[in-house]
DNA sequence: CGTAGCCTTGACCGCCCTCAAATTATGTGG
DNA sequence: CCACATAATTTGAGGGCGGTCAAGGCTACG
Protein backbone atom coordinates (compact mmCIF):
# COMPACT_ATOMS: atom_id res chain seq x y z
CA UNK A 1 0.00 0.00 0.00
CA UNK A 2 1.39 3.15 -0.68
CA UNK A 3 0.42 6.55 1.08
CA UNK A 4 0.13 4.72 3.79
CA UNK A 5 1.14 6.68 7.01
CA UNK A 6 -0.30 9.61 5.47
CA UNK A 7 -3.36 8.51 4.98
CA UNK A 8 -3.52 7.26 8.46
CA UNK A 9 -2.19 10.67 9.63
CA UNK A 10 -5.17 12.51 8.03
CA UNK A 11 -7.70 10.15 9.20
CA UNK A 12 -6.36 11.75 13.30
CA UNK A 13 -7.11 15.02 11.78
CA UNK A 14 -10.64 14.30 9.92
CA UNK A 15 -12.89 10.58 9.36
CA UNK A 16 -12.29 10.21 5.85
CA UNK A 17 -14.69 8.01 3.65
CA UNK A 18 -13.58 4.99 2.88
CA UNK A 19 -14.30 6.16 -1.02
CA UNK A 20 -11.96 8.77 -0.53
CA UNK A 21 -9.16 6.48 1.61
CA UNK A 22 -9.13 3.68 -0.88
CA UNK A 23 -8.83 6.20 -4.03
CA UNK A 24 -6.24 7.86 -2.35
CA UNK A 25 -4.33 4.43 -1.50
CA UNK A 26 -4.90 3.40 -5.50
CA UNK A 27 -3.01 7.03 -6.51
CA UNK A 28 -0.18 6.03 -8.54
CA UNK A 29 2.01 8.59 -7.81
CA UNK A 30 5.92 9.32 -8.55
CA UNK A 31 7.51 7.17 -5.31
CA UNK A 32 11.67 8.89 -4.85
CA UNK A 33 14.16 8.01 -2.59
CA UNK A 34 16.76 10.80 -1.59
CA UNK A 35 20.26 10.27 -0.11
CA UNK A 36 21.75 11.83 2.85
CA UNK A 37 22.95 15.38 2.04
CA UNK A 38 20.13 16.40 0.05
CA UNK A 39 17.57 18.83 -0.28
CA UNK A 40 13.63 17.60 -0.88
CA UNK A 41 12.92 21.23 -1.66
CA UNK A 42 15.36 23.97 -1.74
CA UNK A 43 14.87 27.33 -0.34
CA UNK A 44 13.98 30.07 -3.44
CA UNK A 45 12.20 27.58 -5.57
CA UNK A 46 9.14 26.32 -5.95
CA UNK A 47 8.10 23.29 -5.29
CA UNK A 48 5.16 22.80 -7.96
CA UNK A 49 3.16 20.27 -5.85
CA UNK A 50 2.92 18.05 -3.00
CA UNK A 51 6.14 16.09 -1.42
CA UNK A 52 4.56 13.26 1.00
CA UNK A 53 7.28 11.63 3.32
CA UNK A 54 6.80 7.90 3.40
CA UNK A 55 9.89 7.19 5.21
CA UNK A 56 12.25 8.50 7.13
CA UNK A 57 12.83 12.04 8.61
CA UNK A 58 13.38 15.29 7.01
CA UNK A 59 13.37 18.93 8.34
CA UNK A 60 12.15 22.50 7.25
CA UNK A 61 15.40 24.98 8.32
CA UNK A 62 17.71 27.29 7.14
CA UNK A 63 20.93 28.57 7.29
CA UNK A 64 22.06 31.49 9.07
CA UNK A 65 24.93 34.40 7.93
CA UNK A 66 27.03 33.23 11.23
CA UNK A 67 27.01 29.31 9.63
CA UNK A 68 24.12 27.96 11.85
CA UNK A 69 21.49 25.89 11.02
CA UNK A 70 17.90 26.60 12.36
CA UNK A 71 15.72 23.64 11.87
CA UNK A 72 12.18 25.18 12.00
CA UNK A 73 9.84 22.07 12.05
CA UNK A 74 10.24 18.26 11.41
CA UNK A 75 8.66 16.26 8.57
CA UNK A 76 7.65 12.69 9.55
CA UNK A 77 6.23 9.56 7.71
CA UNK A 78 2.83 10.93 6.88
CA UNK A 79 3.61 14.44 6.46
CA UNK A 80 3.96 16.63 3.27
CA UNK A 81 5.17 19.38 1.77
CA UNK A 82 4.97 22.10 -0.81
CA UNK A 83 1.50 23.13 -0.11
CA UNK A 84 2.81 26.26 1.48
CA UNK A 85 4.78 27.86 -0.90
CA UNK A 86 4.02 31.41 -0.73
CA UNK A 87 2.13 33.33 -2.97
CA UNK A 88 4.44 34.72 -5.12
CA UNK A 89 6.39 30.97 -5.70
CA UNK A 90 8.87 30.61 -3.84
CA UNK A 91 9.71 28.77 -0.70
CA UNK A 92 11.43 31.08 2.45
CA UNK A 93 12.83 27.68 3.72
CA UNK A 94 14.67 24.40 2.76
CA UNK A 95 13.17 21.24 3.30
CA UNK A 96 16.39 18.52 3.80
CA UNK A 97 16.27 14.76 4.23
CA UNK A 98 18.11 14.16 7.71
CA UNK A 99 18.06 10.25 6.76
CA UNK A 100 17.66 8.47 3.53
CA UNK A 101 14.45 9.41 2.11
CA UNK A 102 11.28 7.73 0.28
CA UNK A 103 8.44 10.11 -0.53
CA UNK A 104 5.67 10.58 -2.91
CA UNK A 105 5.50 13.63 -5.16
CA UNK A 106 1.94 14.86 -6.35
CA UNK A 107 1.86 17.51 -9.27
CA UNK A 108 -0.09 20.51 -9.22
CA UNK A 109 -2.57 19.33 -11.75
CA UNK A 110 -3.15 16.76 -10.12
CA UNK A 111 -3.93 17.90 -7.23
CA UNK A 112 -5.99 20.32 -8.78
CA UNK A 113 -8.29 17.18 -9.41
CA UNK A 114 -8.25 15.65 -6.37
CA UNK A 115 -9.54 18.62 -4.58
CA UNK A 116 -12.66 18.15 -6.96
CA UNK A 117 -13.01 14.63 -6.59
CA UNK A 118 -11.95 14.18 -2.78
CA UNK A 119 -13.41 16.62 -1.29
CA UNK A 120 -12.59 15.60 2.76
CA UNK A 121 -9.12 14.46 1.60
CA UNK A 122 -8.51 18.44 1.08
CA UNK A 123 -10.18 19.54 3.82
CA UNK A 124 -7.72 16.94 6.18
CA UNK A 125 -4.74 18.33 4.33
CA UNK A 126 -6.28 21.92 4.98
CA UNK A 127 -6.32 20.86 9.12
CA UNK A 128 -3.28 19.42 9.12
CA UNK A 129 -1.76 22.69 7.84
CA UNK A 130 -3.37 24.41 10.90
CA UNK A 131 -1.66 21.43 13.01
CA UNK A 132 1.10 22.60 11.93
CA UNK A 133 1.04 26.28 12.27
CA UNK A 134 0.18 25.79 15.82
CA UNK A 135 3.29 23.44 16.05
CA UNK A 136 5.72 26.25 15.19
CA UNK A 137 3.76 28.59 17.64
CA UNK A 138 4.47 25.21 20.58
CA UNK A 139 8.13 25.59 18.96
CA UNK A 140 8.20 29.60 19.62
CA UNK A 141 7.46 28.82 23.00
CA UNK A 142 9.79 25.94 23.70
CA UNK A 143 13.09 27.57 22.54
CA UNK A 144 11.99 31.06 24.00
CA UNK A 145 10.52 30.48 27.12
CA UNK A 146 11.72 26.97 28.89
CA UNK A 147 15.41 26.18 29.67
CA UNK A 148 17.31 23.75 27.82
CA UNK A 149 16.02 20.47 30.60
CA UNK A 150 12.20 21.41 29.57
CA UNK A 151 12.43 21.83 25.46
CA UNK A 152 14.63 18.89 25.01
CA UNK A 153 12.09 16.50 27.12
CA UNK A 154 9.24 18.99 25.26
CA UNK A 155 10.59 17.78 21.60
CA UNK A 156 11.18 14.28 22.37
CA UNK A 157 7.63 13.84 23.85
CA UNK A 158 6.64 15.61 20.65
CA UNK A 159 8.04 13.69 18.19
CA UNK A 160 7.38 10.42 20.61
CA UNK A 161 3.39 11.63 20.59
CA UNK A 162 3.75 12.03 16.26
CA UNK A 163 5.25 8.85 15.62
CA UNK A 164 2.69 6.64 17.90
CA UNK A 165 0.21 8.31 15.39
CA UNK A 166 1.46 7.04 12.69
CA UNK A 167 2.16 3.71 14.03
CA UNK A 168 5.79 3.90 14.30
CA UNK A 169 6.11 3.71 18.05
CA UNK A 170 5.91 1.45 20.61
CA UNK A 171 4.30 1.77 23.93
CA UNK A 172 7.04 3.70 25.40
CA UNK A 173 9.48 4.28 22.55
CA UNK A 174 10.56 4.80 18.63
CA UNK A 175 13.12 4.75 16.41
CA UNK A 176 14.96 8.46 16.10
CA UNK A 177 17.14 8.27 13.71
CA UNK A 178 18.45 11.80 14.59
CA UNK A 179 22.01 13.05 15.64
CA UNK A 180 22.28 15.36 18.61
CA UNK A 181 23.52 18.23 16.13
CA UNK A 182 19.88 18.15 14.68
CA UNK A 183 18.03 18.17 17.89
CA UNK A 184 20.45 21.20 18.99
CA UNK A 185 19.14 23.09 15.52
CA UNK A 186 15.71 22.44 16.39
CA UNK A 187 15.69 23.63 19.68
CA UNK A 188 18.48 25.99 19.46
CA UNK A 189 21.24 24.84 21.19
CA UNK A 190 24.75 23.68 20.58
CA UNK A 191 25.05 20.26 20.52
CA UNK A 192 27.37 19.94 22.81
CA UNK A 193 24.91 21.29 25.47
CA UNK A 194 22.03 18.76 23.93
CA UNK A 195 24.67 16.07 25.00
CA UNK A 196 25.39 16.93 28.68
CA UNK A 197 21.25 17.39 29.08
CA UNK A 198 20.58 14.07 27.15
CA UNK A 199 23.46 12.58 29.88
CA UNK A 200 21.62 13.96 32.74
CA UNK A 201 18.32 12.65 31.95
CA UNK A 202 20.09 9.32 31.13
CA UNK A 203 21.71 9.47 34.36
CA UNK A 204 18.45 10.32 36.03
CA UNK A 205 16.33 7.05 34.33
CA UNK A 206 14.39 9.45 32.10
CA UNK A 207 15.23 8.55 28.77
CA UNK A 208 17.50 5.96 26.99
CA UNK A 209 18.67 6.93 23.68
CA UNK A 210 21.47 4.15 22.10
CA UNK A 211 21.69 3.27 18.52
CA UNK A 212 18.83 5.51 17.68
CA UNK A 213 16.70 3.57 19.64
CA UNK A 214 14.66 6.18 22.07
CA UNK A 215 13.15 4.71 25.38
CA UNK A 216 10.89 6.89 27.06
CA UNK A 217 11.23 4.93 30.65
CA UNK A 218 9.23 7.34 32.58
CA UNK A 219 7.09 9.10 30.42
CA UNK A 220 4.46 10.94 33.24
CA UNK A 221 8.02 12.86 34.28
CA UNK A 222 9.41 14.00 31.24
CA UNK A 223 5.76 15.16 30.09
CA UNK A 224 5.69 16.62 33.59
CA UNK A 225 8.98 18.37 33.25
CA UNK A 226 8.69 19.62 29.99
CA UNK A 227 4.78 20.79 30.26
CA UNK A 228 3.50 18.52 27.45
CA UNK A 229 -0.17 18.96 26.51
CA UNK A 230 -0.29 16.95 23.46
CA UNK A 231 -3.68 18.73 22.30
CA UNK A 232 -2.07 20.95 19.56
CA UNK A 233 -1.23 17.92 17.52
CA UNK A 234 -5.22 17.14 17.45
CA UNK A 235 -4.39 13.48 16.88
CA UNK A 236 -7.56 11.43 17.86
CA UNK A 237 -10.69 12.69 19.20
CA UNK A 238 -9.98 11.51 22.99
CA UNK A 239 -7.41 14.64 22.79
CA UNK A 240 -10.16 17.05 21.15
CA UNK A 241 -12.61 16.80 24.32
CA UNK A 242 -9.76 16.54 26.42
CA UNK A 243 -8.53 20.44 26.01
CA UNK A 244 -11.22 22.27 27.10
CA UNK A 245 -10.49 25.82 28.58
CA UNK A 246 -12.23 28.80 29.89
CA UNK A 247 -14.58 28.97 27.05
CA UNK A 248 -15.53 32.49 26.63
CA UNK A 249 -18.20 34.12 24.04
CA UNK A 250 -17.37 37.41 22.72
CA UNK A 251 -21.12 37.07 20.23
CA UNK A 252 -23.95 35.74 21.20
CA UNK A 253 -24.09 34.02 18.13
CA UNK A 254 -25.66 30.59 17.20
CA UNK A 255 -23.10 27.81 16.98
CA UNK A 256 -22.06 27.37 13.26
CA UNK A 257 -19.68 25.21 13.91
CA UNK A 258 -19.05 23.50 10.34
CA UNK A 259 -16.61 20.99 10.72
CA UNK A 260 -19.62 18.38 10.96
CA UNK A 261 -21.62 19.65 8.67
CA UNK A 262 -19.95 19.22 4.88
CA UNK A 263 -17.90 17.84 2.70
CA UNK A 264 -16.28 20.79 2.49
CA UNK A 265 -17.20 22.90 5.19
CA UNK A 266 -18.25 26.46 4.53
CA UNK A 267 -14.98 28.19 6.94
CA UNK A 268 -14.70 25.82 9.57
CA UNK A 269 -11.21 24.71 8.28
CA UNK A 270 -10.38 27.59 9.31
CA UNK B 1 -14.34 54.97 5.34
CA UNK B 2 -14.36 52.08 7.49
CA UNK B 3 -11.36 49.23 6.79
CA UNK B 4 -9.31 51.37 5.47
CA UNK B 5 -5.75 50.27 6.78
CA UNK B 6 -7.06 46.30 6.10
CA UNK B 7 -7.94 47.32 2.28
CA UNK B 8 -3.95 48.62 2.11
CA UNK B 9 -2.92 45.85 3.65
CA UNK B 10 -4.28 43.16 1.46
CA UNK B 11 -3.78 45.32 -1.13
CA UNK B 12 -0.01 45.12 -0.76
CA UNK B 13 -0.30 41.29 -1.13
CA UNK B 14 -2.71 41.40 -3.80
CA UNK B 15 -3.83 43.70 -6.45
CA UNK B 16 -7.91 44.29 -5.60
CA UNK B 17 -10.69 45.02 -8.48
CA UNK B 18 -12.40 48.35 -7.53
CA UNK B 19 -15.23 46.79 -7.10
CA UNK B 20 -14.04 44.51 -4.38
CA UNK B 21 -12.13 47.56 -2.64
CA UNK B 22 -15.43 49.44 -2.72
CA UNK B 23 -17.77 46.41 -1.77
CA UNK B 24 -15.32 46.07 0.44
CA UNK B 25 -15.11 50.05 2.34
CA UNK B 26 -19.16 49.74 1.79
CA UNK B 27 -19.52 46.66 4.69
CA UNK B 28 -21.08 48.06 7.30
CA UNK B 29 -19.62 46.10 9.99
CA UNK B 30 -19.82 45.42 13.65
CA UNK B 31 -17.27 48.15 15.06
CA UNK B 32 -16.40 48.07 18.78
CA UNK B 33 -13.93 49.48 21.14
CA UNK B 34 -11.75 47.83 23.67
CA UNK B 35 -10.18 49.22 26.97
CA UNK B 36 -7.02 48.21 27.88
CA UNK B 37 -6.23 45.05 29.77
CA UNK B 38 -8.96 43.08 27.35
CA UNK B 39 -9.10 40.24 24.93
CA UNK B 40 -10.37 40.67 22.01
CA UNK B 41 -10.52 36.61 21.82
CA UNK B 42 -9.37 34.24 24.90
CA UNK B 43 -8.08 31.23 24.71
CA UNK B 44 -10.03 28.28 24.19
CA UNK B 45 -13.00 29.99 22.92
CA UNK B 46 -14.27 29.94 19.27
CA UNK B 47 -13.75 33.28 17.77
CA UNK B 48 -17.15 32.91 15.55
CA UNK B 49 -15.92 35.69 12.40
CA UNK B 50 -13.33 37.81 11.86
CA UNK B 51 -11.67 40.51 13.89
CA UNK B 52 -10.33 43.34 11.78
CA UNK B 53 -7.76 45.94 13.59
CA UNK B 54 -8.83 49.42 12.75
CA UNK B 55 -6.24 51.45 14.97
CA UNK B 56 -4.62 50.05 18.26
CA UNK B 57 -2.46 47.31 18.59
CA UNK B 58 -2.90 44.05 19.37
CA UNK B 59 -0.96 40.93 19.94
CA UNK B 60 -1.13 36.98 20.25
CA UNK B 61 -0.36 35.09 23.38
CA UNK B 62 -0.31 33.02 25.78
CA UNK B 63 0.47 32.93 29.50
CA UNK B 64 3.03 29.78 31.04
CA UNK B 65 2.74 28.21 34.22
CA UNK B 66 5.80 30.45 35.48
CA UNK B 67 3.82 33.45 34.97
CA UNK B 68 5.66 34.74 31.76
CA UNK B 69 3.37 35.59 28.89
CA UNK B 70 5.00 34.76 25.69
CA UNK B 71 3.63 36.81 22.09
CA UNK B 72 3.59 34.90 19.75
CA UNK B 73 2.48 37.64 17.11
CA UNK B 74 1.45 41.33 16.82
CA UNK B 75 -1.59 42.99 14.88
CA UNK B 76 -1.27 46.31 13.96
CA UNK B 77 -4.07 47.89 12.44
CA UNK B 78 -5.11 46.19 9.21
CA UNK B 79 -4.43 42.93 10.20
CA UNK B 80 -6.93 40.27 11.11
CA UNK B 81 -7.33 37.57 13.22
CA UNK B 82 -9.96 34.72 14.06
CA UNK B 83 -9.64 32.58 10.73
CA UNK B 84 -7.53 30.44 12.03
CA UNK B 85 -9.06 28.88 15.18
CA UNK B 86 -8.73 25.41 14.79
CA UNK B 87 -11.01 23.16 13.49
CA UNK B 88 -12.23 21.73 17.06
CA UNK B 89 -13.61 25.13 17.13
CA UNK B 90 -11.01 26.23 19.94
CA UNK B 91 -8.13 29.02 19.45
CA UNK B 92 -4.88 27.93 21.39
CA UNK B 93 -3.48 31.19 21.87
CA UNK B 94 -5.30 34.71 23.22
CA UNK B 95 -5.69 37.60 21.63
CA UNK B 96 -5.32 40.71 23.65
CA UNK B 97 -5.25 44.58 23.20
CA UNK B 98 -2.29 46.06 23.98
CA UNK B 99 -3.31 49.36 23.33
CA UNK B 100 -6.93 50.88 23.43
CA UNK B 101 -8.45 49.12 20.13
CA UNK B 102 -11.45 49.81 17.82
CA UNK B 103 -11.92 47.04 15.46
CA UNK B 104 -14.28 45.59 13.17
CA UNK B 105 -16.14 42.45 13.39
CA UNK B 106 -17.35 40.14 10.25
CA UNK B 107 -19.68 36.81 11.63
CA UNK B 108 -18.79 33.70 9.82
CA UNK B 109 -22.09 33.48 7.92
CA UNK B 110 -21.05 37.00 6.35
CA UNK B 111 -17.88 35.82 5.89
CA UNK B 112 -19.28 33.16 3.95
CA UNK B 113 -21.28 35.46 1.49
CA UNK B 114 -18.39 37.63 0.49
CA UNK B 115 -16.12 34.12 -0.12
CA UNK B 116 -18.51 33.86 -3.37
CA UNK B 117 -19.07 37.75 -3.89
CA UNK B 118 -15.14 38.86 -3.33
CA UNK B 119 -13.26 35.68 -4.47
CA UNK B 120 -9.88 37.93 -4.93
CA UNK B 121 -10.45 39.37 -1.46
CA UNK B 122 -10.37 35.81 -0.10
CA UNK B 123 -7.74 34.94 -2.07
CA UNK B 124 -6.27 37.78 -0.39
CA UNK B 125 -7.13 36.97 2.79
CA UNK B 126 -5.34 33.59 2.07
CA UNK B 127 -1.78 35.25 1.24
CA UNK B 128 -2.54 37.24 4.45
CA UNK B 129 -2.52 34.04 6.42
CA UNK B 130 0.89 32.63 4.86
CA UNK B 131 2.54 35.91 5.53
CA UNK B 132 1.92 35.25 8.91
CA UNK B 133 2.73 32.03 8.82
CA UNK B 134 6.29 32.70 7.68
CA UNK B 135 6.49 35.72 10.08
CA UNK B 136 6.57 33.12 13.06
CA UNK B 137 9.12 31.19 11.35
CA UNK B 138 11.00 34.08 11.76
CA UNK B 139 10.25 35.14 14.64
CA UNK B 140 11.43 31.31 15.78
CA UNK B 141 14.51 32.03 14.03
CA UNK B 142 15.14 35.36 15.94
CA UNK B 143 14.50 34.14 19.61
CA UNK B 144 16.79 31.06 18.33
CA UNK B 145 19.68 32.35 16.63
CA UNK B 146 20.34 36.33 16.99
CA UNK B 147 21.37 37.75 20.61
CA UNK B 148 19.57 40.48 22.66
CA UNK B 149 20.21 43.57 20.94
CA UNK B 150 19.76 42.07 16.72
CA UNK B 151 16.84 40.44 18.06
CA UNK B 152 15.27 44.10 19.62
CA UNK B 153 16.75 45.51 16.51
CA UNK B 154 14.61 43.08 13.68
CA UNK B 155 12.02 43.56 15.83
CA UNK B 156 11.98 47.26 15.62
CA UNK B 157 12.46 47.21 11.63
CA UNK B 158 9.35 44.35 11.53
CA UNK B 159 6.96 46.71 13.05
CA UNK B 160 7.96 49.87 11.37
CA UNK B 161 8.36 48.49 8.25
CA UNK B 162 4.68 46.74 8.59
CA UNK B 163 3.48 49.87 9.80
CA UNK B 164 4.94 51.94 7.08
CA UNK B 165 3.17 49.22 5.00
CA UNK B 166 -0.66 50.35 6.38
CA UNK B 167 0.80 54.25 6.16
CA UNK B 168 1.15 54.41 9.43
CA UNK B 169 5.30 55.43 9.48
CA UNK B 170 7.18 58.62 8.36
CA UNK B 171 10.20 58.15 6.19
CA UNK B 172 12.45 56.63 9.36
CA UNK B 173 9.70 56.53 12.22
CA UNK B 174 6.45 55.62 13.83
CA UNK B 175 4.31 55.54 16.67
CA UNK B 176 5.49 52.87 19.08
CA UNK B 177 2.53 52.37 21.17
CA UNK B 178 4.34 49.47 23.63
CA UNK B 179 6.00 49.05 27.26
CA UNK B 180 9.50 47.13 27.21
CA UNK B 181 7.64 44.70 28.87
CA UNK B 182 5.69 43.60 25.58
CA UNK B 183 9.09 43.93 23.58
CA UNK B 184 10.79 41.63 26.32
CA UNK B 185 7.58 39.18 26.23
CA UNK B 186 8.01 38.84 21.99
CA UNK B 187 11.42 38.73 22.15
CA UNK B 188 11.44 36.59 25.10
CA UNK B 189 13.84 38.77 26.89
CA UNK B 190 13.55 39.89 30.32
CA UNK B 191 12.02 43.82 30.85
CA UNK B 192 15.00 44.87 32.31
CA UNK B 193 17.50 43.68 29.49
CA UNK B 194 15.48 45.28 26.48
CA UNK B 195 15.83 48.32 28.81
CA UNK B 196 19.46 47.79 28.59
CA UNK B 197 19.64 46.99 25.02
CA UNK B 198 17.01 49.93 24.51
CA UNK B 199 19.89 52.53 26.05
CA UNK B 200 22.60 51.18 24.49
CA UNK B 201 21.20 51.45 20.83
CA UNK B 202 20.39 55.01 21.89
CA UNK B 203 23.59 55.91 23.19
CA UNK B 204 25.24 54.55 19.77
CA UNK B 205 22.36 56.71 17.96
CA UNK B 206 20.99 54.31 16.34
CA UNK B 207 17.32 54.93 17.78
CA UNK B 208 15.47 56.62 19.60
CA UNK B 209 12.18 55.50 21.24
CA UNK B 210 10.61 58.75 23.42
CA UNK B 211 6.99 59.25 24.15
CA UNK B 212 5.91 56.46 21.88
CA UNK B 213 7.53 58.43 18.93
CA UNK B 214 10.36 55.47 17.63
CA UNK B 215 13.04 56.83 15.16
CA UNK B 216 15.22 54.99 13.60
CA UNK B 217 17.89 57.16 13.27
CA UNK B 218 20.10 54.70 11.22
CA UNK B 219 18.11 52.68 9.63
CA UNK B 220 20.63 50.88 7.29
CA UNK B 221 22.76 50.31 10.66
CA UNK B 222 19.81 49.10 12.80
CA UNK B 223 18.96 46.48 9.33
CA UNK B 224 22.63 45.32 8.93
CA UNK B 225 23.13 44.64 12.75
CA UNK B 226 19.32 42.82 12.70
CA UNK B 227 19.54 41.04 9.13
CA UNK B 228 16.81 42.25 8.58
CA UNK B 229 15.48 41.41 5.16
CA UNK B 230 11.90 42.86 4.28
CA UNK B 231 11.20 40.05 1.79
CA UNK B 232 9.22 37.56 4.25
CA UNK B 233 6.05 40.68 4.95
CA UNK B 234 5.31 40.67 1.04
CA UNK B 235 4.96 44.33 0.95
CA UNK B 236 4.82 45.35 -2.19
CA UNK B 237 6.08 45.14 -5.91
CA UNK B 238 8.97 46.15 -5.23
CA UNK B 239 10.12 43.24 -2.42
CA UNK B 240 8.06 40.78 -4.59
CA UNK B 241 10.25 41.53 -7.58
CA UNK B 242 13.45 41.90 -5.59
CA UNK B 243 13.36 38.64 -3.99
CA UNK B 244 12.56 36.21 -6.39
CA UNK B 245 11.64 35.39 -10.04
CA UNK B 246 8.80 33.48 -10.97
CA UNK B 247 5.68 35.55 -9.51
CA UNK B 248 2.60 33.57 -10.25
CA UNK B 249 -1.08 35.11 -10.89
CA UNK B 250 -2.63 35.97 -7.98
CA UNK B 251 -5.68 33.77 -9.12
CA UNK B 252 -3.87 30.74 -9.31
CA UNK B 253 -4.60 30.74 -5.48
CA UNK B 254 -6.84 29.16 -3.79
CA UNK B 255 -7.89 27.67 -0.01
CA UNK B 256 -7.05 24.85 1.75
CA UNK B 257 -8.38 26.87 4.01
CA UNK B 258 -12.12 24.90 3.30
CA UNK B 259 -13.63 27.99 1.92
CA UNK B 260 -14.60 25.87 -1.61
CA UNK B 261 -15.65 27.85 -4.38
CA UNK B 262 -15.38 31.27 -5.90
CA UNK B 263 -14.48 31.92 -9.69
CA UNK B 264 -10.55 32.02 -8.91
CA UNK B 265 -9.00 29.11 -7.28
CA UNK B 266 -7.94 25.99 -8.58
CA UNK B 267 -5.37 24.91 -5.79
CA UNK B 268 -3.26 26.84 -3.78
CA UNK B 269 -2.79 29.89 -1.78
CA UNK B 270 -0.15 27.33 -0.52
C1' DC C 1 0.46 66.43 45.94
C1' DG C 2 0.45 61.61 46.30
C1' DT C 3 0.17 57.21 44.21
C1' DA C 4 0.87 53.80 40.72
C1' DG C 5 3.01 52.24 36.76
C1' DC C 6 6.86 52.26 33.93
C1' DC C 7 11.61 53.14 33.02
C1' DT C 8 16.47 53.11 34.55
C1' DT C 9 20.54 51.51 36.81
C1' DG C 10 23.60 48.52 39.78
C1' DA C 11 25.50 44.15 41.78
C1' DC C 12 25.63 39.45 41.43
C1' DC C 13 24.87 34.88 39.55
C1' DG C 14 23.83 30.87 36.58
C1' DC C 15 22.78 28.75 32.24
C1' DC C 16 24.59 27.84 28.23
C1' DC C 17 28.39 28.76 24.81
C1' DT C 18 33.22 28.27 23.29
C1' DC C 19 37.30 25.89 22.69
C1' DA C 20 39.62 21.70 23.00
C1' DA C 21 40.63 16.94 23.50
C1' DA C 22 39.45 12.10 24.29
C1' DT C 23 36.47 8.28 23.28
C1' DT C 24 33.32 5.74 20.76
C1' DA C 25 30.45 4.56 16.63
C1' DT C 26 30.24 4.01 11.49
C1' DG C 27 32.05 2.81 7.22
C1' DT C 28 35.53 1.43 3.73
C1' DG C 29 39.18 -1.02 1.47
C1' DG C 30 42.49 -4.53 1.88
C1' DC D 1 37.75 -9.94 9.54
C1' DC D 2 40.96 -6.42 10.49
C1' DA D 3 43.23 -1.64 9.73
C1' DC D 4 42.20 2.64 9.00
C1' DA D 5 39.53 7.06 8.32
C1' DT D 6 35.80 9.80 9.31
C1' DA D 7 31.90 11.17 11.76
C1' DA D 8 29.45 11.42 16.08
C1' DT D 9 29.36 11.43 21.01
C1' DT D 10 31.33 12.48 25.47
C1' DT D 11 33.78 15.15 28.94
C1' DG D 12 36.46 19.16 30.89
C1' DA D 13 37.72 24.09 31.84
C1' DG D 14 36.63 28.73 31.48
C1' DG D 15 33.93 32.77 30.11
C1' DG D 16 29.99 35.81 28.65
C1' DC D 17 25.22 36.95 27.83
C1' DG D 18 21.28 37.60 29.87
C1' DG D 19 18.51 36.69 34.29
C1' DT D 20 17.42 37.89 39.16
C1' DC D 21 16.87 40.89 42.87
C1' DA D 22 16.62 45.38 44.45
C1' DA D 23 16.46 50.26 44.66
C1' DG D 24 15.74 54.80 42.80
C1' DG D 25 13.75 58.14 39.22
C1' DC D 26 10.29 59.66 35.97
C1' DT D 27 5.65 60.43 34.21
C1' DA D 28 0.73 60.31 34.30
C1' DC D 29 -3.28 61.04 36.48
C1' DG D 30 -6.56 61.63 40.09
Amino acid sequence: MMLDPFVKRLQQLTPLPAAETEALRELHVARRRLQLPQDLVAKGCDPQGLYIIESGFAARYTWLPNGRRQILGFLLPGDFAGLRCSFYGATRWSIGALTPLEFAFIPRHLLSQLSVRLPFFFAALGHARLVEDDTTREWLLNVGTRPAVSRLAHLLCELFTRLKAVGLATANGCNLPLRQADLADALALTPVHVNRVLMAMRRQGLISLYRQQLVLADFPAVRGLAGFESDYLCLGMRDRAASTANCRRPESTATLDGHQAAPAPALAAE
